[in-house]
DNA sequence: CTGAAAGCGCTTACAG
DNA sequence: CTGAAAGCGCTTACAG
């Protein structure tokens, strides 16, 4: 907790100028500094463990090598594998983050104006409209998972109707004729994947699938799938649009005394969770890729910076299909009595 | 993205000095400045929109407002409860969050207390041993879920023991005399945890629980499930060192034809995952309170930066329980052939 | 080849 | 009651 050395202490002890020092550490000494000079101050730099006062830096550059992030720091929300992207991104861009939430009033985006952040970086853990706090307009910024079309800046989204699309036909191509859906009940990313899974049943000239929108938890899950099959006539095979909802949907299976997929196929579309995919049997997915997003908006932020001029672009992203054990064929049945 | 006002520009157009608007808008101005001076510094700044830069009080004042935050921010392991804890904890007290990798080498520490941060604040997913890089001795440090015997900082850890011993109460409690452990194939956590249940058998006059070495995923916990409950003499009770481990327990159970809790027992440890206590059955489970740790840590370490000496304590957290209904009687049943 | 000065934007003693 | 100066720690023209 000692005082650390300044230049000028590297100076003093080189018995040299702190111009010279400066010169010397950034490489710009040939031609201007004698070489025993040179060596002098590199010693002593080194001696006192010198490195220079990136706050004195930042004041004089007017940079500040830092990013700020506006996330949902919540524990039921934050975006994992965006924000693991987004840092990795980042520090090898150089950059370090200052994460604050994004919805909280008052904002806390002014204090990272204040604090001369070089840019912003929205992330969102799911897709949604955001109305950007208007601080944010003071320096670059991009938006991941959600846009402002009020705002001049890059928003990055996943296309969450081809992801229902993708994830209809998956159940379609296999056979499936009687297709159900669990959905979240609020939110613009459910309300897109429904889209999708009913629009790929009226191509298919089908009868559009039962809409249960359940939740999000594990436990709405559970019972909307238990309603579903227990109905009249109940789905062959179930789209789940949250993670979450496809675990509640297998073991709401498991209590029915259905197989997956042998009596029941399941198809989950992604939110982060990192779950699906590592139940037993493995939930074929459709993933919503959030690192390829991450990245790129990173990656464009970045350029930004270093040109100087905004370069405003809207961008959506494929979502690619991942196979599990959990799709096979229909299988008629009759009714469990639930 | 104009340029900034400045207390230059606020003075210009109020026609005061630059001392002047600092002092007014600092709330030392009474006895100093007139009135009329107060009341045009006061307009100017609002016309201006003028907040100070943060950078160059940074600069003067030595404190930065900042705690670095040195966790593990992959998806797989960052601790979401944990870092929103400290997230809330530390806006309240005023400060921003930095936030880098703890185990990345070359360490960005370097570039934290470049930046000068006022402290440090270390947040390990899961109990560890953490030799701490040594630049963040030049400020203010605490561990969070981990310790370092050679730092004089403070730490602060859930008693993972007496989390093992309550899970094994449970369920010993009810009737059970043979259990069952799905832990993980290694790290401090998991052994701790262990050891509390076998110390807890031994207590009880039992011989100690068969433990299998499962992993900490869903499916290893699905294995080591079927694995235990196809065994001679199978446990009636389960303690899972693991959320994921246990949802593998009872997705297994569910093939096994087994019901939880008429047939057998559950319990699972928390490691931030927040799902035990979402599955159905909601599974009973011993807190890790991330939250209560991660508040007190912040508070202690903001404390140490206002009194400025440091105060090295080591502290032990008890683990509640939060009962479920994954916990009943055991059952005599005959051996399910899986 | 080298040192003194200016300036990034702030606040706090210090003269008047 | 008010303004000019010093200084936080740096780098970049600018004189010599």
């Amino acid at each position: 907790m000692t005082r650390r050395a300044t230049a000028q202490d590297v100076a003093d002890l080189a018995g040299v100028s702190r111009s010279a020092v400066s010169l010397v550490l950034n490489g710009r000494a040939d031609g201007n500094i004698s070489r025993a000079k040179q060596e002098a101050v590199r010693e002593a730099a080194e001696q006192l463990r010198y490195t220079p006062n990136a706050v004195a830096l930042s004041l004089r550059s007017k940079r500040t090598g830092t990013i700020g992030v506006l996330t949902w720091p919540d524990r039921r929300h934050m975006p994992l594998a965006l924000l693991g992207a987004v840092y990795t991104a980042a520090s090898r861009a150089g950059y370090l983050l200052m994460m604050v939430d994004a919805v909280q009033r008052p904002t806390q985006v002014d204090a990272l104006v204040d604090r001369r952040v070089d840019g912003f970086v929205v992330v969102a853990p799911e897709l949604t409209a955001y109305p950007a706090p208007e601080a944010v307009t003071a320096v670059p910024t991009v938006l991941v998972n959600c846009f402002d079309d009020a705002l001049a800046a890059s928003s990055l989204v996943p296309d969450e109707v081809g992801a229902g699309l993708s994830a209809a036909h998956l159940l379609l191509d296999a056979g499936h004729r009687v297709l159900g859906v669990l959905a979240g009940r609020e939110g613009l990313a459910s309300e897109r994947r429904v889209q999708g899974v009913t629009r790929a049943t009226a191509d298919a000239g089908l009868a559009p699938p039962v809409v249960v929108e359940a939740g999000h938890s594990v436990e709405d899950g559970y019972d909307g799938a238990r309603r579903l099959l227990s109905s009249d006539l109940p789905p062959t095979a179930l789209v789940c649009t949250h993670e979450r909802l496809a675990l509640g949907a297998l073991l709401a299976a498991a209590d029915l005394g259905l197989r997956v997929p042998d009596d029941l196929s399941l198809v989950s579309l992604d939110d982060g969770e990192d779950l699906a995919s590592q139940l037993v049997p493995a939930v074929t997915r459709v993933e919503r890729p959030d690192e390829v997003i991450a990245t790129h908006a990173l990656d464009l932020l970045v350029e930004q910076l270093r040109l100087g001029h905004p370069d405003v672009r809207r961008l959506t992203f494929v979502c690619p299909v991942h196979a599990g054990e959990s799709v096979g064929p229909p299988r008629l049945r009759a009714m469990p009595t639930g």
